[in-house]
DNA sequence: TGTACATCAGTGAACGCGCGTTCACTGATGTAC
DNA sequence: TGTACATCAGTGAACGCGCGTTCACTGATGTAC
Protein backbone atom coordinates (compact mmCIF):
# COMPACT_ATOMS: atom_id res chain seq x y z
CA UNK A 1 0.00 0.00 0.00
CA UNK A 2 2.48 2.80 1.28
CA UNK A 3 5.49 2.81 -0.98
CA UNK A 4 8.06 4.35 1.72
CA UNK A 5 8.77 3.77 4.59
CA UNK A 6 7.57 5.65 7.76
CA UNK A 7 9.63 9.35 8.16
CA UNK A 8 11.09 9.45 12.20
CA UNK A 9 9.16 9.90 14.72
CA UNK A 10 6.30 8.45 12.52
CA UNK A 11 7.08 4.67 13.32
CA UNK A 12 4.00 4.49 15.50
CA UNK A 13 1.95 4.46 12.39
CA UNK A 14 2.67 1.54 11.28
CA UNK A 15 1.19 0.38 14.46
CA UNK A 16 -2.12 1.48 13.30
CA UNK A 17 -1.85 -0.19 9.47
CA UNK A 18 -0.99 -3.56 11.12
CA UNK A 19 -4.18 -3.40 13.17
CA UNK A 20 -6.01 -2.72 10.10
CA UNK A 21 -4.63 -5.90 8.63
CA UNK A 22 -5.00 -7.82 11.33
CA UNK A 23 -8.84 -6.83 11.37
CA UNK A 24 -9.00 -7.26 7.53
CA UNK A 25 -7.91 -10.57 8.44
CA UNK A 26 -10.09 -11.29 10.90
CA UNK A 27 -13.07 -10.16 9.04
CA UNK A 28 -12.00 -12.09 5.65
CA UNK A 29 -10.85 -15.01 7.42
CA UNK A 30 -14.22 -15.81 9.89
CA UNK A 31 -12.03 -17.19 12.07
CA UNK A 32 -9.05 -16.13 14.33
CA UNK A 33 -6.67 -18.49 12.97
CA UNK A 34 -6.42 -17.27 10.02
CA UNK A 35 -4.89 -13.96 12.25
CA UNK A 36 -1.47 -15.40 12.29
CA UNK A 37 1.57 -13.07 12.88
CA UNK A 38 2.65 -13.61 9.42
CA UNK A 39 -0.72 -13.24 7.56
CA UNK A 40 -0.79 -10.31 9.46
CA UNK A 41 2.53 -8.79 7.98
CA UNK A 42 1.99 -10.26 4.56
CA UNK A 43 -1.76 -8.73 4.44
CA UNK A 44 0.10 -5.47 5.68
CA UNK A 45 3.21 -5.57 2.90
CA UNK A 46 5.42 -5.52 5.18
CA UNK A 47 8.32 -7.89 6.74
CA UNK A 48 7.03 -10.57 9.61
CA UNK A 49 9.69 -9.16 12.25
CA UNK A 50 8.62 -5.33 11.42
CA UNK A 51 5.21 -5.76 13.63
CA UNK A 52 8.01 -6.96 16.55
CA UNK A 53 8.36 -3.09 17.80
CA UNK A 54 4.82 -2.35 17.91
CA UNK A 55 3.12 -5.58 19.56
CA UNK A 56 5.01 -7.79 22.10
CA UNK A 57 4.31 -10.81 20.46
CA UNK A 58 1.79 -12.82 18.38
CA UNK A 59 -1.55 -12.95 21.10
CA UNK A 60 -0.86 -9.19 21.46
CA UNK A 61 -2.50 -8.51 18.00
CA UNK A 62 -5.48 -10.45 18.84
CA UNK A 63 -5.71 -8.26 21.96
CA UNK A 64 -5.63 -5.27 20.74
CA UNK A 65 -8.36 -6.02 18.18
CA UNK A 66 -10.93 -7.30 21.09
CA UNK A 67 -9.89 -3.69 22.56
CA UNK A 68 -10.27 -1.75 19.85
CA UNK A 69 -14.00 -3.89 19.04
CA UNK A 70 -15.16 -2.79 22.39
CA UNK A 71 -13.68 1.04 22.23
CA UNK A 72 -15.82 0.90 19.23
CA UNK A 73 -19.10 -0.84 20.85
CA UNK A 74 -18.83 1.10 23.75
CA UNK A 75 -18.67 4.18 21.78
CA UNK A 76 -21.40 3.73 19.66
CA UNK A 77 -23.63 2.56 22.52
CA UNK A 78 -23.26 6.08 24.44
CA UNK A 79 -24.32 7.57 21.20
CA UNK A 80 -27.36 5.71 21.38
CA UNK A 81 -28.20 6.30 24.54
CA UNK A 82 -27.90 9.85 24.00
CA UNK A 83 -31.10 9.78 22.06
CA UNK A 84 -33.55 11.84 23.11
CA UNK A 85 -36.75 9.18 21.89
CA UNK A 86 -36.66 6.00 23.54
CA UNK A 87 -32.78 5.73 24.48
CA UNK A 88 -32.78 2.08 25.57
CA UNK A 89 -33.98 0.70 22.27
CA UNK A 90 -31.65 3.08 20.94
CA UNK A 91 -29.20 1.24 22.51
CA UNK A 92 -30.11 -2.50 21.89
CA UNK A 93 -30.54 -1.72 18.53
CA UNK A 94 -27.11 -0.56 17.84
CA UNK A 95 -25.69 -3.43 19.91
CA UNK A 96 -27.45 -6.20 17.50
CA UNK A 97 -26.65 -3.69 14.53
CA UNK A 98 -22.58 -3.84 15.89
CA UNK A 99 -22.62 -7.84 16.18
CA UNK A 100 -24.54 -8.06 12.44
CA UNK A 101 -22.31 -5.78 11.07
CA UNK A 102 -18.44 -7.02 12.45
CA UNK A 103 -19.82 -11.07 12.95
CA UNK A 104 -16.01 -12.12 13.48
CA UNK A 105 -15.24 -9.38 15.56
CA UNK A 106 -18.23 -9.90 17.64
CA UNK A 107 -17.14 -13.56 17.72
CA UNK A 108 -13.57 -12.49 18.66
CA UNK A 109 -14.85 -10.22 21.28
CA UNK A 110 -17.56 -12.38 23.19
CA UNK A 111 -16.64 -15.98 22.07
CA UNK A 112 -12.97 -16.38 23.19
CA UNK A 113 -12.48 -17.35 26.83
CA UNK A 114 -11.93 -14.49 28.75
CA UNK A 115 -8.52 -14.69 30.70
CA UNK A 116 -8.31 -11.94 33.51
CA UNK A 117 -4.86 -10.37 33.68
CA UNK A 118 -4.45 -7.42 33.31
CA UNK A 119 -7.01 -3.85 34.57
CA UNK A 120 -8.35 -3.80 30.78
CA UNK A 121 -9.38 -7.00 29.97
CA UNK A 122 -11.96 -8.09 27.90
CA UNK A 123 -14.00 -8.90 31.24
CA UNK A 124 -13.65 -5.33 32.09
CA UNK A 125 -13.73 -4.08 28.71
CA UNK A 126 -17.08 -5.83 28.22
CA UNK A 127 -18.67 -5.22 31.65
CA UNK A 128 -17.89 -1.46 29.93
CA UNK A 129 -20.54 -1.89 26.95
CA UNK A 130 -22.89 -3.68 29.60
CA UNK A 131 -22.84 -0.22 31.54
CA UNK A 132 -24.23 1.37 29.47
CA UNK A 133 -27.53 -0.72 28.76
CA UNK A 134 -27.48 -0.98 33.02
CA UNK A 135 -27.43 3.15 32.70
CA UNK A 136 -29.92 3.23 29.78
CA UNK A 137 -32.53 0.84 31.66
CA UNK A 138 -32.14 2.62 34.80
CA UNK A 139 -32.80 6.16 33.16
CA UNK A 140 -35.49 4.49 31.90
CA UNK A 141 -36.87 3.31 35.13
CA UNK A 142 -36.63 6.81 36.74
CA UNK A 143 -38.29 8.35 33.48
CA UNK A 144 -41.19 5.81 34.63
CA UNK A 145 -41.09 4.65 30.78
CA UNK A 146 -40.56 0.93 32.27
CA UNK A 147 -40.41 -0.95 35.54
CA UNK A 148 -37.90 -2.85 37.46
CA UNK A 149 -37.13 -3.51 40.90
CA UNK A 150 -33.28 -4.67 40.18
CA UNK A 151 -32.38 -2.24 37.30
CA UNK A 152 -29.00 -3.70 37.51
CA UNK A 153 -30.30 -7.81 37.27
CA UNK A 154 -32.56 -7.07 34.39
CA UNK A 155 -30.06 -5.19 32.49
CA UNK A 156 -28.03 -8.32 32.50
CA UNK A 157 -30.85 -10.52 31.74
CA UNK A 158 -31.71 -8.09 29.04
CA UNK A 159 -27.88 -8.25 28.02
CA UNK A 160 -27.78 -12.09 28.16
CA UNK A 161 -30.94 -11.89 25.33
CA UNK A 162 -29.28 -9.36 23.43
CA UNK A 163 -26.18 -11.39 23.22
CA UNK A 164 -27.94 -14.15 22.67
CA UNK A 165 -29.50 -13.20 19.19
CA UNK A 166 -25.99 -10.93 18.25
CA UNK A 167 -23.85 -14.59 18.88
CA UNK A 168 -25.90 -16.97 16.95
CA UNK A 169 -26.60 -14.66 14.27
CA UNK A 170 -22.80 -13.88 14.04
CA UNK A 171 -21.95 -17.94 13.74
CA UNK A 172 -24.97 -19.56 12.25
CA UNK A 173 -24.31 -17.22 9.23
CA UNK A 174 -26.55 -20.04 7.00
CA UNK A 175 -29.45 -20.24 9.09
CA UNK A 176 -32.54 -19.71 8.02
CA UNK A 177 -33.69 -16.99 10.50
CA UNK A 178 -36.87 -15.12 9.98
CA UNK A 179 -35.88 -11.76 7.95
CA UNK A 180 -37.62 -10.20 11.09
CA UNK A 181 -36.35 -11.61 13.84
CA UNK A 182 -34.33 -8.32 15.29
CA UNK A 183 -38.07 -6.71 15.56
CA UNK A 184 -40.05 -9.43 16.73
CA UNK A 185 -37.49 -10.85 19.17
CA UNK A 186 -35.89 -7.46 20.31
CA UNK A 187 -39.69 -6.81 21.81
CA UNK A 188 -40.25 -9.89 23.29
CA UNK A 189 -36.72 -10.24 24.81
CA UNK A 190 -37.79 -6.79 27.01
CA UNK A 191 -41.71 -7.13 27.29
CA UNK A 192 -40.92 -7.68 30.93
CA UNK A 193 -39.81 -4.77 31.88
CA UNK A 194 -41.84 -1.91 29.07
CA UNK A 195 -45.18 -0.78 30.11
CA UNK A 196 -47.34 -1.72 27.09
CA UNK A 197 -48.80 1.55 25.04
CA UNK B 1 -4.27 -47.51 28.73
CA UNK B 2 -5.18 -50.85 27.41
CA UNK B 3 -2.38 -52.62 27.47
CA UNK B 4 -3.25 -55.27 23.90
CA UNK B 5 -4.03 -54.23 20.84
CA UNK B 6 -8.07 -54.86 20.06
CA UNK B 7 -9.00 -58.23 18.43
CA UNK B 8 -9.40 -58.58 14.80
CA UNK B 9 -13.14 -57.26 14.12
CA UNK B 10 -12.54 -54.92 16.86
CA UNK B 11 -10.88 -52.63 15.77
CA UNK B 12 -13.61 -49.95 15.71
CA UNK B 13 -13.37 -49.79 19.60
CA UNK B 14 -9.75 -47.34 18.86
CA UNK B 15 -12.75 -45.18 17.14
CA UNK B 16 -14.48 -44.31 20.75
CA UNK B 17 -10.97 -43.61 22.87
CA UNK B 18 -9.74 -41.76 20.25
CA UNK B 19 -12.56 -39.70 20.80
CA UNK B 20 -12.78 -39.60 24.85
CA UNK B 21 -9.67 -38.47 24.06
CA UNK B 22 -10.27 -35.56 22.03
CA UNK B 23 -13.18 -34.76 23.98
CA UNK B 24 -10.91 -34.70 27.06
CA UNK B 25 -8.12 -32.71 25.43
CA UNK B 26 -11.05 -30.11 24.81
CA UNK B 27 -12.40 -30.07 27.87
CA UNK B 28 -9.22 -29.56 29.91
CA UNK B 29 -7.77 -26.94 27.33
CA UNK B 30 -10.69 -25.26 27.00
CA UNK B 31 -9.62 -24.62 23.50
CA UNK B 32 -10.41 -26.44 20.63
CA UNK B 33 -6.53 -25.68 19.40
CA UNK B 34 -5.71 -27.92 21.51
CA UNK B 35 -7.48 -30.77 20.15
CA UNK B 36 -4.46 -31.25 17.40
CA UNK B 37 -4.31 -34.43 15.96
CA UNK B 38 -1.09 -35.84 17.22
CA UNK B 39 -2.03 -34.76 20.79
CA UNK B 40 -5.17 -36.24 19.87
CA UNK B 41 -2.93 -39.58 19.50
CA UNK B 42 -0.29 -38.33 22.44
CA UNK B 43 -3.76 -38.49 24.82
CA UNK B 44 -5.07 -41.88 23.68
CA UNK B 45 -1.62 -43.45 23.74
CA UNK B 46 -1.39 -44.41 20.18
CA UNK B 47 0.87 -43.40 17.10
CA UNK B 48 -0.73 -40.70 15.16
CA UNK B 49 -1.11 -42.67 11.88
CA UNK B 50 -3.35 -45.11 13.79
CA UNK B 51 -6.03 -42.44 13.77
CA UNK B 52 -6.47 -42.56 9.89
CA UNK B 53 -8.67 -46.08 9.65
CA UNK B 54 -11.16 -44.26 11.88
CA UNK B 55 -11.08 -40.47 11.05
CA UNK B 56 -10.74 -39.06 7.33
CA UNK B 57 -8.79 -36.11 8.93
CA UNK B 58 -7.84 -33.63 11.69
CA UNK B 59 -11.05 -31.57 11.67
CA UNK B 60 -13.52 -34.94 11.49
CA UNK B 61 -12.40 -35.31 14.80
CA UNK B 62 -13.65 -32.22 16.22
CA UNK B 63 -16.63 -32.64 13.85
CA UNK B 64 -17.52 -36.09 15.79
CA UNK B 65 -16.82 -34.94 19.04
CA UNK B 66 -19.47 -31.94 17.81
CA UNK B 67 -22.00 -34.66 16.77
CA UNK B 68 -22.19 -36.34 19.78
CA UNK B 69 -22.26 -33.41 22.14
CA UNK B 70 -25.84 -32.78 20.13
CA UNK B 71 -26.67 -36.26 20.59
CA UNK B 72 -26.06 -36.60 24.48
CA UNK B 73 -27.57 -32.81 24.73
CA UNK B 74 -30.52 -33.80 22.60
CA UNK B 75 -30.85 -37.01 24.72
CA UNK B 76 -31.09 -35.20 28.02
CA UNK B 77 -33.68 -32.61 26.73
CA UNK B 78 -36.24 -35.34 25.50
CA UNK B 79 -35.74 -37.06 28.81
CA UNK B 80 -36.30 -33.49 31.00
CA UNK B 81 -39.27 -32.87 28.55
CA UNK B 82 -40.80 -35.73 29.88
CA UNK B 83 -41.43 -35.17 32.90
CA UNK B 84 -44.57 -35.09 34.26
CA UNK B 85 -44.34 -31.58 36.20
CA UNK B 86 -43.56 -28.33 33.99
CA UNK B 87 -41.64 -30.43 31.60
CA UNK B 88 -40.99 -26.87 30.00
CA UNK B 89 -39.08 -25.71 32.77
CA UNK B 90 -37.24 -28.45 33.24
CA UNK B 91 -35.99 -28.55 29.53
CA UNK B 92 -34.74 -25.24 30.28
CA UNK B 93 -32.62 -25.57 33.18
CA UNK B 94 -31.08 -29.15 31.94
CA UNK B 95 -30.10 -26.81 28.82
CA UNK B 96 -28.24 -24.80 31.36
CA UNK B 97 -27.24 -27.68 33.31
CA UNK B 98 -25.72 -29.03 30.38
CA UNK B 99 -23.80 -25.97 29.26
CA UNK B 100 -22.68 -25.31 32.90
CA UNK B 101 -21.13 -28.82 32.58
CA UNK B 102 -19.24 -29.14 29.66
CA UNK B 103 -18.49 -25.29 28.56
CA UNK B 104 -16.01 -26.13 26.57
CA UNK B 105 -18.13 -28.75 24.70
CA UNK B 106 -21.06 -26.26 24.62
CA UNK B 107 -18.37 -23.81 23.17
CA UNK B 108 -17.55 -26.04 20.61
CA UNK B 109 -21.11 -26.82 19.66
CA UNK B 110 -22.55 -23.29 19.35
CA UNK B 111 -19.30 -21.13 19.41
CA UNK B 112 -17.85 -22.26 15.84
CA UNK B 113 -18.88 -21.29 12.69
CA UNK B 114 -21.30 -23.39 11.42
CA UNK B 115 -20.69 -24.83 7.97
CA UNK B 116 -23.56 -26.20 6.50
CA UNK B 117 -22.48 -28.87 3.85
CA UNK B 118 -24.25 -32.42 4.61
CA UNK B 119 -27.45 -33.18 6.03
CA UNK B 120 -26.14 -33.77 9.70
CA UNK B 121 -24.15 -31.00 10.18
CA UNK B 122 -23.81 -28.28 12.77
CA UNK B 123 -27.48 -26.81 11.73
CA UNK B 124 -29.36 -29.72 11.52
CA UNK B 125 -28.40 -30.87 14.96
CA UNK B 126 -28.71 -27.59 16.31
CA UNK B 127 -31.86 -27.60 15.79
CA UNK B 128 -33.10 -30.85 16.31
CA UNK B 129 -32.17 -29.83 19.65
CA UNK B 130 -33.96 -26.93 19.72
CA UNK B 131 -37.04 -28.51 18.33
CA UNK B 132 -37.44 -30.50 21.93
CA UNK B 133 -37.79 -26.62 22.91
CA UNK B 134 -40.58 -26.03 20.57
CA UNK B 135 -42.54 -29.12 22.01
CA UNK B 136 -42.38 -27.98 24.66
CA UNK B 137 -43.21 -24.71 24.52
CA UNK B 138 -46.11 -25.87 22.00
CA UNK B 139 -47.12 -28.84 24.61
CA UNK B 140 -47.02 -26.05 27.21
CA UNK B 141 -49.67 -24.09 25.40
CA UNK B 142 -51.94 -26.85 24.08
CA UNK B 143 -52.11 -27.94 27.68
CA UNK B 144 -53.03 -24.25 28.55
CA UNK B 145 -50.10 -23.50 31.38
CA UNK B 146 -48.38 -20.67 28.72
CA UNK B 147 -49.58 -18.30 26.76
CA UNK B 148 -47.98 -17.82 22.97
CA UNK B 149 -49.97 -16.43 19.28
CA UNK B 150 -46.67 -17.88 17.79
CA UNK B 151 -44.89 -20.81 19.87
CA UNK B 152 -42.45 -21.70 17.35
CA UNK B 153 -41.24 -17.76 17.53
CA UNK B 154 -41.30 -17.46 21.18
CA UNK B 155 -39.50 -21.36 21.69
CA UNK B 156 -37.09 -19.58 19.65
CA UNK B 157 -36.91 -16.17 20.87
CA UNK B 158 -36.66 -18.32 24.19
CA UNK B 159 -33.77 -20.35 23.32
CA UNK B 160 -31.63 -16.97 22.19
CA UNK B 161 -31.93 -16.41 26.05
CA UNK B 162 -30.86 -19.33 27.05
CA UNK B 163 -28.37 -19.47 24.41
CA UNK B 164 -27.03 -16.11 25.83
CA UNK B 165 -27.21 -17.20 29.35
CA UNK B 166 -25.09 -20.69 28.81
CA UNK B 167 -23.09 -19.56 26.45
CA UNK B 168 -21.42 -16.38 28.55
CA UNK B 169 -21.11 -18.72 31.62
CA UNK B 170 -19.46 -20.74 29.30
CA UNK B 171 -17.09 -18.17 27.94
CA UNK B 172 -16.03 -15.73 30.85
CA UNK B 173 -15.77 -18.48 33.56
CA UNK B 174 -14.15 -15.61 35.92
CA UNK B 175 -16.63 -12.78 35.27
CA UNK B 176 -18.64 -12.56 38.91
CA UNK B 177 -22.04 -13.98 37.77
CA UNK B 178 -24.40 -13.96 40.81
CA UNK B 179 -24.79 -17.47 41.82
CA UNK B 180 -28.32 -17.64 41.79
CA UNK B 181 -28.51 -16.08 38.56
CA UNK B 182 -30.02 -19.33 36.59
CA UNK B 183 -32.90 -18.61 39.10
CA UNK B 184 -33.33 -15.20 38.68
CA UNK B 185 -33.01 -15.31 34.80
CA UNK B 186 -34.66 -18.31 33.67
CA UNK B 187 -37.93 -17.24 35.07
CA UNK B 188 -37.72 -13.44 33.58
CA UNK B 189 -36.34 -14.53 30.25
CA UNK B 190 -39.78 -16.49 29.62
CA UNK B 191 -41.57 -14.79 31.71
CA UNK B 192 -43.87 -13.57 28.65
CA UNK B 193 -45.11 -16.43 28.00
CA UNK B 194 -45.98 -18.08 31.28
CA UNK B 195 -48.68 -17.37 33.74
CA UNK B 196 -48.03 -15.89 36.94
CA UNK B 197 -49.80 -18.27 39.42
C1' DT C 1 -4.96 -81.87 14.28
C1' DG C 2 -1.45 -79.18 12.05
C1' DT C 3 0.21 -75.78 9.04
C1' DA C 4 0.44 -72.25 5.43
C1' DC C 5 -1.42 -68.03 4.51
C1' DA C 6 -4.49 -63.92 4.12
C1' DT C 7 -6.16 -60.31 6.89
C1' DC C 8 -6.23 -56.79 9.95
C1' DA C 9 -4.73 -53.42 13.93
C1' DG C 10 -1.45 -50.66 14.76
C1' DT C 11 3.62 -48.59 14.24
C1' DG C 12 8.03 -45.79 13.23
C1' DA C 13 10.29 -42.88 10.35
C1' DA C 14 10.06 -39.44 7.30
C1' DC C 15 8.15 -35.51 4.28
C1' DG C 16 7.10 -30.63 3.59
C1' DC C 17 4.83 -26.67 5.61
C1' DG C 18 3.74 -22.50 8.06
C1' DC C 19 4.43 -20.86 12.26
C1' DG C 20 6.71 -17.46 16.02
C1' DT C 21 10.79 -15.53 16.98
C1' DT C 22 15.97 -14.07 16.76
C1' DC C 23 19.67 -11.81 14.75
C1' DA C 24 22.70 -9.02 12.30
C1' DC C 25 21.91 -5.85 8.76
C1' DT C 26 20.63 -1.63 5.60
C1' DG C 27 19.74 2.66 4.35
C1' DA C 28 17.14 6.92 4.88
C1' DT C 29 16.49 10.82 8.12
C1' DG C 30 17.56 14.16 11.10
C1' DT C 31 21.14 16.63 14.12
C1' DA C 32 25.51 18.47 16.20
C1' DC C 33 29.16 21.10 15.14
C1' DT D 1 26.64 25.87 4.55
C1' DG D 2 28.73 21.42 4.72
C1' DT D 3 29.74 17.13 6.74
C1' DA D 4 30.22 13.39 10.08
C1' DC D 5 27.46 10.70 12.77
C1' DA D 6 23.73 8.85 15.76
C1' DT D 7 19.15 7.31 15.37
C1' DC D 8 15.43 5.04 13.77
C1' DA D 9 12.14 2.24 10.50
C1' DG D 10 12.16 -1.62 8.47
C1' DT D 11 14.44 -6.07 6.20
C1' DG D 12 16.24 -10.89 4.85
C1' DA D 13 17.84 -15.03 6.28
C1' DA D 14 17.77 -18.37 9.47
C1' DC D 15 16.42 -21.23 13.74
C1' DG D 16 13.67 -24.86 15.89
C1' DC D 17 9.02 -26.57 16.49
C1' DG D 18 4.69 -28.98 16.11
C1' DC D 19 1.71 -29.85 12.77
C1' DG D 20 -1.00 -33.12 9.19
C1' DT D 21 -0.16 -36.66 6.34
C1' DT D 22 2.33 -40.59 3.61
C1' DC D 23 4.58 -44.82 3.35
C1' DA D 24 6.41 -49.22 3.95
C1' DC D 25 6.42 -52.15 7.74
C1' DT D 26 5.35 -55.64 11.77
C1' DG D 27 3.31 -58.99 14.11
C1' DA D 28 -0.79 -61.04 16.10
C1' DT D 29 -5.21 -63.27 14.77
C1' DG D 30 -8.15 -66.00 12.47
C1' DT D 31 -9.16 -69.31 8.49
C1' DA D 32 -8.77 -72.73 4.61
C1' DC D 33 -7.37 -77.07 3.73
Amino acid sequence: MTTSRNRRGQGGRLRTKILAAATELLDAGGDERSVTLRAVARQAGIAAPSIYPHFLDQPAIMVAIVRQGFADLTGRLRSAAAAVEDPLSAVCLTYLEYAQRHPQRYRAMFGDLWHPVTADDPTTLAAEAIRVLVDSLTACVASGQCVSDDPALDAIALWLGLHGLAHQRAVAISYPWPTDITQRVAPLINASWRHQP
